[in-house]
DNA sequence: CACAATTCGTTGCATAGGCAACTAGATCTG
DNA sequence: CAGATCTAGTTGCCTATGCAACGAATTGTG
């Protein structure tokens, strides 16, 4: 079922606001159209969709979206220190941090102090933890999958080209804290 | 000294990644690649967006997020009530309640109640919250133009396109309650 | 008309997560 | 080597916000 955004034009100058529908009437010249503006929606796709992930990752494995990237991070790279968790510094080192104490407890991961440099600790999936990997990991790619199946190939690659390219733009607009920026 | 960042731009599975640390080993055979991954890649690119504009929100006009959209909905529609401030019920119900609260007691709205239907209140821009609407709507214009700027024009009209399938997929994959938080 | 069910909006509660201060360890400067 | 500076990771604090219960108003059903 697709999704019928409408556009009405601009309403004219001094129309009289008294009836009831005038709760829906649009001002006469809207600046931003909120429906249309790409910040918006791209947060709301972004929003839906780790929802719908989210609510995979809690109900079936009792994983936090933080916690299930540090689980897929460690599935892809055999040891990682936390710091190299989210490589792009998505996640704020605090999130990461009790992230992996809680993976820890629930016996997922280990920790192992790196003894060449003691500041950091190198991160392991335990064997229950590889379980979990290999079982939350297909679902959340049958998840992309259904996701990308509306799109055409040509558009899937095209996607992937632009998100490159907005991700890098993004990067550049926000000048902040350039370490490990929460976002 | 400084921290680096390295920007994988293309999309293409890195192979000669130069890295700092020589804990990257990648493993056998991850299942799922975090950085290709796309709900991963999405909410990256929503969080930096958002937090760019939220930047300039809270800084320059005292605005979080859930308040700007409030705003930019009243510069659009004069009279709204709570409800409908998030159209696709992206924001709970209860975020859009403090949201009002809040810059109804910095007078930058007004609410009026609905003698036709008493439960709901419409809500307007005051003048001093027409004046805030009218100096922060361009800021958020040009950060999007700035973004979009890297984009063709071909493949920002393939992204609108895009975005509308992906969101409206997204919603039927997550059946339940449609409550969002954003950004 | 009475009463059940629904809707709008608010609020108490619990949790997630950003921030900043802190410890411990490493590195850089002289 | 000593002190300054930087980095990895933890934790207290605080705000934001999802949830659920609630009150008030409306609508639907008999």
């Amino acid at each position: 079922m697709q999704r019928i955004v409408i556009l009405v034009a601009p309403a004219t100058i001094g129309m009289g606001m008294a009836s009831a529908s005038a709760a829906k009437k649009e001002a006469s010249d809207p600046l931003v159209v909120l429906e249309q503006f790409l910040p918006y929606r791209l947060n709301v796709l972004a929003s839906l969709t780790s929802n719908a992930l989210a609510q995979i990752y809690a109900e079936r494995f009792g994983l936090s979206i933080p916690a299930w990237r540090v689980i897929v991070t460690l599935g892809q790279y055999e040891h990682r220190a936390a710091r190299d968790i989210a490589p792009d510094g998505v996640m704020h080192k605090s999130t990461v941090s009790r992230a992996v104490s809680s993976l820890e407890e629930r016996g997922l991961i280990v920790r192992r102090p790196n003894l060449e440099d003691r500041r950091e600790e190198l991160l392991a999936l335990t064997d229950k933890g590889r379980a979990i990997y290999e079982a939350v990991a297909p679902e959340a790619l049958a998840v992309e999958e259904r996701l990308m199946s509306v799109l055409t190939r040509e558009e899937q690659h095209t996607l992937v080209g632009i998100i490159d390219k907005l991700t890098a733009q993004a990067r550049s607009l926000a000048p902040n804290t350039e370490e490990e920026n929460g976002a």
